[in-house]
DNA sequence: TTGATTGCAAAGAATTTGCACTGGG
DNA sequence: CCCAGTGCAAATTCTTTGCAATCAA
């Protein structure tokens, strides 16, 4: 449940960080909202929470790793519940929807080129575009 | 030289394009610029130009496509002379420096997961952050 | 000449912050 | 009760736009 998370993430349980955290699981299809999209769906459920207040929670989400901010191309940022399993992202440029993979092959040579240019890496960020296949006809 | 360039993409030749593809023509360690940074270069040349044109031009550069806009993490757009060939980014996070590479190896992967997941690709960003040999033992 | 291009200042979009008020522990 | 957390509006940051003046062809 949603409260313990919070509380092991050392934050103060309250109702907006519940319903934020809430809406966040409930997604099963499109896991990666924007601050925008929670705030719409909040408001569809009735409750009156502040967009900054969205803004303020989702990066505290962030910071305590509950949560995964993208930046796809476009400019918005899109916030992700953190699974705890790295994956990669294809975006649809035409309906926005997003599918997750991991590559080991990917991630092995991404290794090796950071090796070979003498960097140490911390992160890394893969996103393809391209039309999904209920677009790419029409 | 760069009065060709603008002729060829369908630009007619102004004092500020000519400027700005100079500047960028002329990048060798640093192939990666900000609107601002862009705009600082050129009045310590001495050259007064708005940062407005310095937008407009680099998006008509993208356009044509001289030019390459990244989305670096952080957030704002950086801007790249197109050398024609593809390649992505690795940047280190504490200095700012890039370096480029391509690997055929995970190319060739990007393609196959998008059409496993019925994607056809148009484009794909992938960077890699870490710490420079630079700056990885500070 | 004449339509394209600039500069400036103002408008926008996304996100953050200041501050008085509210609520969780 | 008391401080962290919230709401609102104002501030920031990056980027784009409107419009009159200017310039290249």
């Amino acid at each position: 449940m949603e409260t313990q998370d919070l509380r092991n993430a050392g934050l103060k349980v309250t109702l907006p960080r519940v319903k934020i955290l809430e809406i966040l699981e409930k997604q099963t299809t499109k896991r990666h909202l924007t601050a925008e999209q929670v705030y719409k769906i909040l408001l569809e459920e009735g409750e009156d929470i502040g967009l900054a207040t969205i803004y303020r929670v989702l990066t505290q989400f962030e910071t305590a790793g509950l949560v995964t901010r993208h930046h796809f191309e476009g400019g918005n940022s899109v916030f992700e519940l953190d699974s705890g399993k790295h994956h990669d992202h294809i975006v649809c440029i035409k309906c926005g929807k997003v599918d997750e993979f991991v590559d080991p092959i990917i991630e092995e040579h991404q290794a090796k080129i950071a090796d070979k240019l003498g960097y140490s890496l911390t992160d890394h960020s893969l996103y393809l575009y391209g039309f999904c296949s209920d677009c790419k006809n029409l």
